[in-house]
DNA sequence: TGTACATCAGTGAACGCGCGTTCACTGATGTAC
DNA sequence: TGTACATCAGTGAACGCGCGTTCACTGATGTAC
């Protein structure tokens, strides 16, 4: 990883005649300001990086952080006033992956027909894709940091949640109580945790991606997505009562 | 807690004409023995204390678990090599007690109408007795220790295998597929797991059973049985291939 | 039964180490005029 | 445009602390005869 402090010269020169103003005074300042969010970046990455092999966000030390991020210990007060603070910062981050993926999942459209498949598929390129905020966000979940802990919980009920409503738009779950719903869609995302779990277990074993791991992938998915699929069968037979 | 080291009489005297055999030999050394068993337990409990205290395993020392046994640091290696090795005897521990709550659930025999709601209860009522060992197992699935988190991960798998050979006996299932057994199987597990989960979260806002809290646990149980009673719903029209 | 010796669970002191946090500092970037 | 000053991200040294591990030890328990 190395030193992220290089001096990055901006392509877009700040035309120099023009009269100073405070807009004026910010866009001058953005070298020094651009070399601060490389260095947060760099703290971010880092912390993200030692989870992502393995490490616990309780056994990340300040100073392994800034360590492999290329700066000093006394850097990071800089950017964050304690662990605890980097580490919401990066349940924010992760959450709008989360985000994005029920973004993705949701422009498809509603093809019944393939919808879990296709569902299943999204989630499965997903974690591939941001493989690190997954790792955090399913170890902050259980970790021993309370404050994490409990960001990381309500995060998962508000997405729920949010599920929830984006399923209430099926004409088969028109009828349903508005707690069978939340039950429905706690049953969802309880299932797509444990695939995560299971994915992220399943390519801990080796580094990048390999014939194996790949097949165990596609394993869970096949799981996954026949849980799904059974579920699916129940729905019109549920009388929805609260 | 304080100093486990007291004398214990042993009430069932050694009778002391006997003449001496490897057998004798044993007896006679029972409160050496018991002293030190004594101190071991000591120290799994003081680890599983701190771990019910939403401490994580990772950020548990040595010092704080002797500290907290009321014995000095250096004798824990009496008792374990290093906390990995107790860590993994709280596996093996905590792992019998999700045994017997399965041997409580088999002994009612097929009541299919009240086998949700009867599993449930028992599930919740395991989880408020041995909650130190549901909060440990929580907490080490996803714990940054490597050896605890495959050990917990490989008995999870073993436990949905057995579980998998219990629900092949009901009739209904009688021509599904191994896979989809433990497709099954694999569900109930998932949901189990989200619920005790669910239940360590909400009584970890206050010690001790208040009607807060008990109330939460009924909520969490509710939703529970009915995620099951759904999934109950799709078993008869599932065609299971392979 | 009484005595001399063996075992071994737990002690207490010591070690070197990585930790979080503080502080005065440096020097490149940015601003005023 | 050129110069003098201000800002502030990152530095390097220092601190006290709790950690895991080692070691020779103590003294109660147990064994041999």
């Amino acid at each position: 990883m190395g030193s992220v402090n290089r001096r990055t010269q901006s392509s877009t020169s700040p035309r120099p005649h023009a009269a100073r103003s405070p807009t004026q005074r910010s866009v001058e300042r953005r070298s020094q300001a651009e070399r601060r969010r490389q260095t947060r970046r760099a703290l971010l990455d880092a912390a993200l990086e030692q989870m992502d092999r393995g490490f616990g966000f309780d056994s990340l030390s300040l100073r392994r952080v800034t360590r492999a991020a290329g700066v000093v210990p006394a850097a990071f007060y800089r950017h964050f006033a304690s662990m605890d603070e980097l580490g919401l910062a990066l349940v924010e981050e992760s959450m709008l992956t989360l985000r994005s993926m029920l973004r993705e999942a949701r422009e498809g459209g509603p093809e019944p027909d393939h919808l879990i498949a296709r569902s299943v598929g999204i989630l499965v390129a997903h974690v591939g894709e941001h493989r690190r905020h997954f790792a955090f966000m399913a170890h902050a979940r259980a970790s021993g940091n309370a404050v994490l802990r409990h960001a990381i919980r309500s995060e998962t009920k508000l997405f729920a949640s949010e599920l929830a409503t984006d399923i209430s738009r099926f004409p088969i779950l028109r009828d349903w109580t508005t707690a069978d719903l939340q039950m429905l869609a706690g049953l969802f995302v309880e299932t797509m945790i444990a695939t995560i779990d299971a994915i992220l277990e399943a390519s801990s074993w080796t580094t990048g991606p390999d014939s194996l791991s790949q097949a165990a992938e596609a394993r869970i998915a096949r799981q996954t997505e026949k849980q799904l699929r059974l579920i699916a069968l129940a729905i019109p037979h549920w009388r929805s009562t609260d």
